[in-house]
DNA sequence: GTGTGTGCAAAACCTTTGCAAAATA
DNA sequence: TATTTTGCAAAGGTTTTGCACACAC
């Protein structure tokens, strides 16, 4: 699911996303990009940019930020601001969206997918006369381990 | 939806939260939570701090913040970081739950409600032991006045 | 050569916080 | 009186921007 191939698919994508609005896919974007897609989790902008120097990259955090953002706009990353502190990060497998449930408790995220909810999506856009390019659903509560209070050794998650 | 009782209710509501966290209901928390209620669409910290000052209440940008987050905490008002500028605020109603479309060129917001996402919300957390207490969704896309960029006298929505 | 990208540092921006004074139980 | 809350201004942390230089077409 995140093989060569997949790398392969996602430069071209962004190569034409940028193309199309006279941009390059310099060897900074190219880097980011890569980073980007090797990233397993959430990831903010921050430590992203230092993973990036430690690794040699020579890419600056403004260059970092810029190119986030267009990896947003092109589709490959999906950007979710948070309540408190910086925004997250996380690249979309070209093949299964998913969508989370965050613990209000111990800030664990767990991902999950649902074939019906993208049927809701396709109605409620009907009949809105909306055309739908993506979306996210977020459920907030309380995580198994978080939901027995009393149970020791309970785990920070 | 929105009539004195409903005030009543939200006002014992954070009262009672208050009292269990030994805070107390001052006048400039009243003043905030009844403009909070007041509000139809969504809103933002810094305008809402303006209107309670154009409107002569007495009280300060700080207290606005940090009873804006009370009032969050307590469930009477959803915060929505936004990826860009100020997160977004809306009051909740207490008899209808309802999720957000946003027009991706215009920017505009369409409310929408679905039975069904209750019930998605039902089986997931059933599958993962995870105990639900809100959720939200949004759908990015392009509103029906976006989708026709052709069209002469496009509203800015 | 014209236009686009980069890096740096400074600016901008929104939100939180420290602290002394005021209010409340 | 003990505790909580407020207001102010300053600090905080994240993201954006201005600008000069480098680079690509």
């Amino acid at each position: 699911m995140n093989g060569p191939s997949d790398m392969l698919d996602a430069a071209d994508r962004f190569r034409r996303f940028l193309a199309e609005r006279g941009m390059r896919l310099t060897a900074q974007r190219r880097l980011v990009l890569q980073e980007a897609l090797r990233r397993e989790g959430h990831f903010d902008a921050e430590a992203f940019y230092a993973a990036l120097r430690e690794a040699g990259g020579a890419v600056s955090r403004a260059t970092v930020y810029r190119t986030l953002r267009h990896l947003r706009d092109c589709g490959l990353i999906r950007e979710m601001p948070q309540p408190r502190g910086p925004a997250k990060y996380e690249h979309l497998h070209a093949d299964q969206h998913h969508d989370h449930m965050v613990c209000i408790e111990c800030g664990r995220v767990i991902e999950f997918f649902d074939d019906t909810l993208e049927a809701v999506q396709e109605r409620v856009c009907r009949r809105h006369g909306f055309k739908a390019m993506d979306h996210r659903m977020s459920i907030r509560g309380l995580c198994r381990a978080c939901r027995q209070p009393a149970k020791k050794g309970r785990r920070e998650c």
